[in-house]
DNA sequence: AGCATATGGTTGTTTATGCAACTATTTAAA
DNA sequence: TTTAAATAGTTGCATAAACAACCATATGCT
């Protein structure tokens, strides 16, 4: 059992996860900088058919960390936007395989690069091996929670 | 300038917030197993005011990290909700002063136990001093994005 | 005093989230 | 094989966030 006492402030603040609000404020700032009709939300689905395109909704849902009306929405808007195509799958007609378009792989590089200068700014003189332990701790909190 | 490297799946996960997220969505869960009608974001601005009552909108804009319109709606709510009550300031009319009501005040005690419960669940097998160093990483991270 | 500017708050619009209820298709079981 | 249960996705509803435009009051300047 833990008797890890949180400051006031501390509290809400880990809570609210102040620093993650920054730092996806501080993005979605750059890509309206950028003339990027694209929200952070839309950002994260996109990221993850980078890696695999053609993931199914429910996937995305896992990967994303979000239930199915979301992505639902968010597949919606993205189709909208002329960023992905919604493909019937063949063997199982239940399932929608997500596809991005020529515009979204156009994307790609430029919005990781703003990626990665954003979390180069916010960790800004926070050395290697505390930026390694505090991923780990997020990590552990996360497995606490979901496992 | 910082050269940190992150592995693909951590940049997305730390831009997200998946940590923050997940604390927040069991907090709610038990909010509701509780039959407590109460959102995180409510609670969040009931936080600040149990703190100190009386305190203007803006000031719930600086305690909260959210914009005007945002806490003018979640004024809005908790006052729907019979949880605070919008007091015109005497000396300046432009100013509302957020008051706690009586059924407010009774929720302070539970919905805190809950947060710091949550808070343990996440936290479990952490040692302190690694969250003291998680913390201190995340505040670093807030202040360099925003100050 | 009178006017420009700053400050506190509200409203409209778009996007996103969580939950519950729903449809359609597939799989499993009686 | 027919029926029940699981899975994939959508829709409705309430809440919340960001941004821009707006109104009212206060402050500062000439």
């Amino acid at each position: 059992m833990l008797d890890y006492q949180f400051k006031k402030g501390e509290l809400y603040s880990f809570i609210t996860g102040k620093a993650s609000i920054a730092i996806a404020r501080r993005l979605q700032k750059k890509f309206n900088a950028h003339g990027l009709n694209l929200t952070i939300e839309q950002w994260s689905v996109l990221y993850h058919l980078w890696k695999e395109d053609g993931k199914s909704q429910q996937e995305l849902c896992n990967a994303t960390f979000r239930d199915k009306p979301s992505i639902t929405r968010l597949v919606d808007n993205l189709e909208r936007s002329g960023l992905v195509k919604r493909v019937p799958s063949e063997n199982d007609k239940r399932i929608n395989k997500i596809h991005l378009t020529e515009h979204a792989l156009l994307l790609h590089e430029q919005t990781m690069l703003l990626a990665e200068e954003t979390l180069k700014e916010a960790l800004e003189g926070v050395p290697a091996e505390q930026i390694d332990l505090c991923k780990e701790v997020l990590q552990k909190v996360y497995d606490n929670l979901t496992l």
